[in-house]
DNA sequence: TTGAAAGCGCTAACAT
DNA sequence: ATGTTAGCGCTTTCAA
């Protein structure tokens, strides 16, 4: 048993010889171009199935100026421990937004590049493979608001979306979903659950979805009659929620609900609530946000606003595409609406 | 202000002419091949910055005929749920692997592409895009043991390494952790604990995990004097881990030790155990395999034999890699050493 | 040590 | 509707 060369795999030329044809038309039928009479196409579609031809990617490539991939970049913001892919991995948050993304790009031959952008040194080496053409584009997933890799991409003109808004204005596109209606949606439910008392906890407020979850409650709650709505201002931690929920009761023990504008600082916020004597939801009812894995993790689990975070990474992956296809395209953002999901908390 | 058209990136011809030398010359510096001379490798280094010029993949892949790029495939046996994607990546094992494979393929330039594999449509998908050069060979995790990707792509003679040894012989490399030895851990942990009649509940005997974990179990347990350990056989989901509890619990109501061969069957078994008034640790030690997330899930949490999973990911690559430059390279497996890591469940 | 030149396999503009 | 041909940008003999 002699060990065989590889056979090198067939070329157009290959398939051209074998259909007798020229390489242009065994082109234009691998690429579905129409004006081929359909005879040349059946036996060049033979010729293909005998030679067992696949297009070569990189000579495809090469003349199209093309990858036809894009990258996935989870994005931090020098967060240097080296257990950061696994973190990411296990928030079901990050499966949903893989999920949407291959919903989206699978139909289409189209493959994600894993890439993670944790530090400056992994920032520059995202920005080099993307000028290298290893893909076309990138799907931006920051798990920091000052995630500096936005305002990078923009300015090296490489076409990119992002999840969220980015903090400092950045002419890039991205989708959102609609904070102002998310924490609408909390403000409704806590009034028609009959709670007078309310009062909120919200985000850092150099955030913009931060400012905008507790705009969107105010005037929700203003609405309903309550013009002036206790707030507490956190750090999206949960140890900011469990400081910021302490400030609250301090200052209006009588308070019977709470919206909190990330589940995580919810998490925080739930045990100080026991401490304190004050059961939930009986005494206090409480709404996050986000539905993160904390929401379920919670005791009880958390009622609060749900992203449609599937139909916001297909349209990533669709925009993105779009700005692939024309470089001159604008940056455009696209909002979703958010959904109440109720739990035991409230 | 008028739309500038964009300007091309330069090329090893444009920074061969900055430099005054030739392609050539630009070429073996970029590739940081030696022979040449000091001075001139300055002059090129100078041009280059001066150009911005980054080289282009597709041409470099042409010629090399090397993607540069390895393909991450997560593989089922025909799991049709479209919510694949979301379970996979909700595991912290898998966040573990992605970790291990980031760690060793980052350092070297090289980036992963992200596949699913779950139906034949997404098999052929998978073996097409290698075929075509998008990836230079696949790092393969099956999520059931009669996945058939395994056997495909050996026959396409495409480089491939899988996490566990396939349950069919296929000519493949593999890691795989020691079965036989995390088996003992759990045994002699059991005994250590005092345990005077012990039990498991194994894996479908048809999978080659399953039958070393069992074997290894027995022989541990002879060597301290326990030639015979009852035992049930389970499918490695949570309600077979029911079954066999109950079954096992029919035939030896007096067990006061049960080693159950992975953490989703050890999920399903506690509370028949509690059902039964049995204590977990007090009345019956349970140990569990694999350290999944179900382990920690558990009330009471597990304790388990854990994989060095991110360092099985990391040779992984590195094998891998290693195909892919020796395409003659035979097919290799490595067996790495578990872990028990002691929870309250014994 | 350096340069000249030949392709890698493909697409697309142009000619027929 | 089909063929001819000129590159895409790079690596790599082969000469010098």
């Amino acid at each position: 048993m002699r060990q065989e060369p590889p056979p090198p795999s067939p070329t157009l030329e290959d398939v051209a010889k074998a259909a007798g044809v020229s390489r242009a038309t065994v082109s234009r039928v691998v690429n579905g171009i129409r004006n081929v009479d359909s005879a040349l196409q059946d036996a060049v579609r033979q010729a293909i199935a005998a030679t067992g031809y696949v297009p070569n990617r990189a000579a495809r490539s090469l003349v199209t100026r093309r990858a036809g991939s894009v990258a996935m970049v989870v994005s931090g913001a020098d967060d240097e421990s080296a257990s950061f892919p696994v973190e990411v991995f296990t928030d079901p948050f990050f499966g949903r937004v893989v999920g949407g993304i291959v919903g989206f790009l699978r139909p289409r031959g189209i493959h994600p590049l894993l890439m993670f952008a944790e530090t400056a040194e992994a920032r520059a080496q995202v920005l080099t493979a993307l000028r290298q053409g290893e893909a076309d584009g990138a799907l931006l997933v920051s798990t920091h608001a000052a995630d500096p890799l936005p305002r990078l991409l923009s300015e090296a003109g490489l076409p990119a979306v992002l999840f969220a808004r980015p903090a400092e204005p950045v002419p890039i596109s991205y989708v959102d979903v609609d904070h102002r209606a998310g924490a609408k949606l909390a403000a409704d439910h806590l009034v028609a659950r009959g709670r007078k008392r309310i009062a909120t906890i919200s985000g850092p407020l150099d955030v913009p979805a931060a400012r905008a979850r507790l705009a969107g409650f105010r005037d929700a709650m203003a609405a309903h009659g309550h013009p002036f709505v206790p707030s507490a201002e956190g750090g999206f931690t949960s140890g900011s929620g469990e400081q910021a929920m302490e400030r609250l009761l301090a200052e209006h023990p009588g308070l019977d609900g709470v919206f909190v504008a990330n589940d995580l600082m919810a998490q925080g916020a739930l045990p100080v609530l026991r401490r304190h004597g004050l059961a939930v939801p009986d005494d206090v009812a409480v709404v996050g946000f986000d539905d993160s894995s904390a929401a379920t993790a919670c005791r009880p689990p958390l009622t609060t606003v749900r992203h449609p975070v599937e139909d916001m990474a297909a349209e990533m992956a669709r925009l993105l595409l779009e700005h692939v296809e024309q470089p001159e395209h604008r940056p455009t953002s696209i909002i979703f609406e958010p959904a109440l999901v109720v739990r035991a908390s409230s």
